[in-house]
DNA sequence: GCGATTTTCCGCCAGA
DNA sequence: ACTCTGGCGGAAAATC
């Protein structure tokens, strides 16, 4: 198998989305992690001066190169979200960097409203891209010369490759490791990852790597809903089957088109919020495993090791560790 | 860490 | 005829 090195620079800025950035980095750590030597996706943090970086919800991120760092080629170039990118004005160092370096590289992006850079940096003019669907219009008017297309969960033309909101970096990641590696291996990425938008709360929109988008009002929603919300009391088939008011056998299949069982789902959702928990706080293992349903730390550590290959301790650790270190704020 | 028990998964079939 | 639904039961997995 042929090794394949990737060199990846994310740029980010004061107000940006945090998970616009852990998004893409927890998918190819995965990545490297499943592949083993035969990949190396190596991601690193860039922005103006190098400053720690407050993102919008208080997480401060540490950069790993400034711009006038970061002159070495690299294979992508992806512009992180924010929400007060849109309302920004141009930045010229921004796109001068921008403009250096999505030349040099194979691809160059952006997750979320991160298009509004690219496009300050021209870098969007006659080419097919996409955004946020909340401001795929004023994109759209401030860059006459792109092509926007808001219905797109991520869109690839040439070397550029934008996506839209919340969980489309990860989305936008997986497409890259499944060009790189193959559906399977971007699959098996996924499946660890167990992209659940609701980690963020708010929108309801499923990686389509997991899961179609689903309707608010369906019975796969509110059994979503539910188990989000009862995420610490046991959760058991033939009560969810009772909250969809459906039979267990209807559920299991409504599940299934979705390519989950019921099971999964609540499992990796619980998995999801304890991610949340350690990496973001320092609550004690057992109240982390107690409060997300697993019942005791060592259950929560079984399945932590099946479904993300490491412990919970570990897991809080190699998030604290991890290049462009996330800390938590306050 | 192992055997017993419970729960989940899913093919099969029947009724609406 | 075709699709949607739900019960049954046994294999497999999870839990105790």
């Amino acid at each position: 198998m042929a090794m394949l090195e990737r060199h990846i620079a994310i740029v980010i800025h004061a107000g940006v989305q945090a998970l616009d950035v852990a998004g893409p980095v927890d998918v190819f750590a995965e990545a490297n992690g499943i592949l083993g030597g035969s990949a190396c996706y190596r991601t690193v943090l860039v922005t103006r001066t190098r400053e720690p970086t407050t993102a919008s919800n208080g997480m401060r991120l540490l950069p790993d190169l400034s711009f006038e760092e970061a002159h070495q080629p690299f294979s992508i170039v992806l512009v992180a979200g924010g929400p007060q990118l849109p309302a920004s004005p141009p930045d010229a160092e921004l796109s001068t960097w921008l403009r250096t370096a999505a030349a040099r590289a194979d691809l160059y992006g952006s997750i979320c409203t991160g298009a509004f850079a690219l496009g300050h940096a021209g870098l969007l003019d006659g080419r097919a891209a996409t955004t946020h669907w909340q401001v795929a219009q004023q994109l759209a008017a401030l860059f006459p010369r792109a092509k926007i297309d808001p219905d797109r969960i991520y869109l690839r033309d040439g070397g550029l490759i934008t996506s839209a909101g919340v969980t489309a970096g990860i989305d936008l990641a997986l497409a890259l490791v499944a060009e790189d590696h193959g559906a399977e291996v971007a699959q098996a990425v996924a499946k660890r990852l167990l992209v659940i938008a609701q980690r963020q709360g708010g929108q309801s929109q499923f990686s389509p790597f997991l899961m179609a988008p689903v309707d608010a009002g369906s019975p796969l929603a509110r059994v979503q809903r539910y188990v989000l919300e009862h995420l610490g009391e046991t959760l058991a088939v033939k009560q969810l089957a009772g909250v969809a008011q459906t039979s267990e056998r209807t559920l299991w299949r409504l599940f299934k088109d979705v390519g989950l069982t019921p099971h999964d789902f609540v499992e990796g959702a619980r998995v999801d919020a304890a991610r949340n928990l350690l990496e973001g706080s320092e609550i004690p293992l057992k109240t982390v495993a107690y409060d997300c349903g697993f019942g005791n730390p060592e259950r929560m550590r079984a399945v932590f090791c099946r479904r993300l290959g490491l412990s919970p301790a570990q897991y809080r650790d190699s998030f604290r560790m991890r290049a462009g270190t996330f800390k938590a704020a306050e």
